[in-house]
DNA sequence: TTGTAGGCGTTATCAT
DNA sequence: ATGATAACGCCTACAA
């Protein structure tokens, strides 16, 4: 039971005029004679009335909104991500539509389904894997779409990313360069950018013949789940002296853990975060992490998607970006300078064929089911 | 230029049918003949088309539809409030349509605009204030409206959510009752909960001729903010031996500059969260928080809205809540006992005139832009 | 300055 | 089992 919602009609009725006359006031009030434009004006706010853009998406035209599925709204990074795209997006005159997927890919091609149904104009993604069939109605569809985050190997449209996996290959490299030999990644529910850095991180390992440690658990990040698998990983693996975390939830988590137990970061081991949210800045001592430039990646892709929407040009635009360091002193000074170095050298970069296999040192899944509500 | 999508009469065309029996086929298959489905469920996956929904809203009919303003995306409270919301959604066949206000009237008008605008069936706030014409939009569309999060005076429609003046003043009454005698109020950026809270903190200390303290900053609330504005409150308020937070982040920063300057909590300092978030329960000592029930308060704001468009009945639901306390070791055992036997009796409690005038006591505003972008 | 006609893509309703 | 027609509310294009 929806309530009778008002129309131009009604307005156009109450002052006396036709509904194309209140229609020609609403986008430029110049059009109408001014004494009928207070009559109009008057009549709209009496009864409040919202103009239903849902006719003006029937005719073809450009519904001036953008589509955003974001994986999670509980992991700040997208916060950062929305308000870079949101604010392009409205010096433009153009609206964000936002949806989450909880980073599933059946979800992401549900909420997709819901925002192409309100005819959006352009789409941004920050899922790195899709359904065949979201990537067959965008590639059909032919609107503009950025992949953010992650660098992908066959990109819809327009990309935008870091490739996590070579980061992730640098990070672990710099750490084996300062001397590290027990390296561990700490992770939480998997999903594809976990398994690019896990990837990284093996390749890494590989080349050197060192083993993998790789702790997780099933349930989402925070920082308990991270405290409680640092804690287990403390326990069966002791030799450990350098912890690689896949968010910097986690790693905060590991820090909890490792002040509980009287281990001395960075000294007996360094840990290394992986966003550089605020968070990071307030534990001490401060989480060194790799930060990525969220806000400008939400911005760029609202960027690129006007430019084409402009345009129309087809330029095949895939920007490999590469990550700063969030300083802090859970490196050792020395680990600190060998990642920047390395971070800045990453384009040049050569890896050694990718590794994705299952690890051959030791893997420690904490079972643990998300919480109950 | 929007991509030429695809419509009902390309795949109509294609099989050799009209639309029709195409419509037919996606609303129920049984009602085309079986080989006629065959070929349409072909055609449809051949060129990925996406059924449009306009002209279904364009139809007077419902658009299974409810939107939602949050606050703020940052805030990790409203991620737990659109969970609730959606997960009952879905289960109606409802879809959310989420738009963010920034904690704005002026942002919430705007986006309830385009929300209204594309004919939601429903509308959940979050903000306890509005402007006058969003009121006046809401009121005179009849769509079923709840304000969640806050008891407000002057309901729209629906209403679940906290006397927030209330549940501080409870809360400071029971650090006064176990011999608290400075008690400081740490807040950040002015939203209209965070005065709620101030006026329920300046009434019971008015109350027992206790000064006001009150610290915060005009930046968004974060924890490298609550660590500063802890650290300039014990430099110029060192007999302070309270802590009312705002909310969890604020309070973090608090823990952390107290650990900083060797301040023990709770013995030389209590300290009280607000919201109950999970953070809190990873921090040593764990914070003892005010926890409000936000995935409930999604789920029943739904179920409300649900009742209302099925049953079309004009209940005036204005619900109440009383928050638990999330327990943890930043105020002492007394203190905790006294807070929950407080909040168990909220609903009788009976408060003096509020004060919602300038505190009595020193008031302290560290200047500090928002960050860069 | 204001009015009229037509169309956008779907579904309800009424044929065939 | 399938087709034809009308309607939803606005805007573009043309007319007065």
């Amino acid at each position: 039971m929806k309530g009778n919602r008002i129309t131009l009609d009604d307005i156009a009725k109450k002052v006396g005029v036709t509904k194309m006359t209140v229609s020609r006031y609403l986008t430029n009030p110049d059009k109408v004679a001014k004494a009928t434009g207070v009559k109009i004006k008057a009549a709209i706010d009496e009864v409040g009335y919202v103009p239903n853009r849902v006719p003006v998406m029937l005719s073809q035209a450009s519904t001036k909104t953008i589509g955003m599925a974001v994986s999670s709204f509980s992991n700040l990074l997208f916060s950062d991500l929305i308000d870079g795209a949101e604010a392009r997006a409205r010096k433009a005159g153009y609206e964000i539509l936002i949806a989450h997927t909880s980073y599933r890919p059946e979800e992401e091609e549900r909420k997709l389904n819901q925002l192409m149904s309100y005819q959006v104009d352009a789409m941004i993604l920050t899922d790195p894997v899709h359904t065949p069939l979201t990537i067959k109605r965008l590639k059909m569809s032919k609107i503009p779409v950025v992949e953010l985050m992650s660098l992908v190997d066959n990109p819809i449209d327009m990309n935008i990313g870091y490739n996590h996996t070579k980061v992730s290959y640098a990070a672990i490299k710099s750490l084996i360069e300062c001397g590290r030999r027990h390296i561990m990644y700490l992770t939480a529910r998997m999903d594809a950018r976990t398994m690019n850095r896990q990837t990284g991180y093996l390749t890494a390992l590989k080349e050197h013949n060192l083993p993998a440690h790789i702790y997780g658990s099933e349930a989402p990040s925070n920082f308990t789940i991270g405290a409680e698998t640092m804690r287990q990983a403390l326990l069966e693996f002791p030799e450990v002296d350098a912890v690689f975390c896949t968010n910097d939830d986690v790693a905060i988590g590991a820090m909890i853990a490792c002040v509980e137990q009287g281990v001395k970061v960075p000294d007996d081991i360094s840990i290394l975060g992986y966003n550089g949210l605020d968070i990071g800045n307030t534990t001490v001592p401060k989480l060194t992490s790799i930060r990525t430039a969220r806000y400008d990646m939400g911005k760029s892709a609202v960027e690129l998607i006007l430019m084409r929407l402009r345009n129309g040009d087809h330029l095949e635009t895939h920007m490999e970006l590469t990550p700063m360091l969030s300083l802090g002193q859970t490196l050792t000074t020395e680990e600190t300078q060998a990642l920047s170095r390395n971070f800045d050298t990453l384009y040049a970069l050569k890896m050694p064929p990718l590794l994705s296999e299952e690890p051959s040192g030791p893997r420690r899944w904490l079972k643990r089911t998300p919480k109950e509500r």
